[in-house]
DNA sequence: AGGTGTTTACCGCGCC
DNA sequence: GGCGCGGTAAACACCT
């Protein structure tokens, strides 16, 4: 029996759970990170089905998002000013459909408490990092940008990391790093300025960052912006690590239910 | 105002 | 029957 092609589902549902829908979308997106409104066109694009009763669905889509511990909120880079955040998937939760194929899943993916925790406290250190930089592009003194404690910003760690009984507020995962131990740096504006001391020696290239949005309505000074493609860098470093192929491949470009893991 | 994000609740289905 | 998962509805808060 043929399987049915990206086509052939016409106006029928898709056998794709909306997770598996919204895997799709970020894992057909250069960066692996898409905001919410690029989700639904990627679907609708794709799916007739979805072309109607779009409140429904996208109201169940959103809730996915939230509810799914598999999905990540990454907070807009203050140059790419938008509605919403970008999303993309926990590299923990790249293995969740069985065998690659998004129309089964192995099981739900929950994380951790403390796992949970120190990512939220790192997200919450990137969109506290957003308004300081906003505020001082704005003139105004910035706020003491960073974790509410004073902590320092370890960038990428809580992706990386495993389960472990330490506290969230110090995280300390770097040993984990795909390349090694990082330096800390501190988690402030004008830390993020300095030029980085691992750029110097020999390393992977850093991920690719797409050209700037024509659209960016204040040119923003280049070190500001130099600084906010650091940070949003180093905490993709991580998820690209993980998410990119040649862990994945599309095994038929046509149909969309098979992703399957390269051995 | 409308889009985005969170949370709770309920239901149906398949599996054990 | 209990449980886990997926889908849906709805209320609410927040943000642009």
């Amino acid at each position: 029996m043929p399987r049915p092609t990206r086509e052939s589902y016409g106006d029928q549902k898709p056998p794709f759970s909306y997770i598996a829908l919204t895997a799709m979308a970020i894992w057909s997106s250069p960066e692996r990170m898409l905001p919410l409104s690029e989700i639904y066109r990627f679907i609708t694009d794709r799916f007739p089905y979805y072309r109607r009763n779009t409140q429904r669905w996208q109201n169940s889509l959103r809730h996915n998002l939230s509810f799914n511990d598999c999905f990540v909120k990454v907070p807009r880079r203050p140059d790419r000013p938008g509605k919403g955040a970008y999303w993309t998937l926990h590299p923990q939760a790249f293995d969740m459909f069985e065998n690659g194929s998004l129309l089964r899943r192995r099981k739900r993916f929950k994380l951790h408490k403390g796992e949970k925790d120190s990512l939220n406290a790192e997200l919450a250190a990137l969109a506290s990092f957003n308004r300081a930089f906003l505020a001082r592009q704005a003139g105004a003194p910035p706020p003491q940008a960073g974790l509410p404690n004073g902590s320092m910003y370890n960038p990428s760690s809580t992706f990386i990391s495993r389960p472990s009984p330490e506290p969230p507020e110090a995280p300390d995962t770097a040993a984990l790093l795909p390349q090694g131990p990082r330096p800390r740096r501190a988690f402030t504006i004008d830390a993020l300025l300095e030029p980085d001391p691992r750029r110097s020696s020999p390393s992977p290239p850093p991920p690719q960052l797409p050209p700037q949005l024509p659209h960016c309505p204040l040119p923003l000074p280049p070190p500001y912006l130099l600084a906010a493609q650091r940070y949003h860098a180093e905490l993709l470093a991580g998820l690209q690590q993980s998410c990119l192929p040649p862990l994945w491949t599309w095994r038929d470009t046509s149909q969309f239910s098979h992703y399957t893991l390269n051995s």
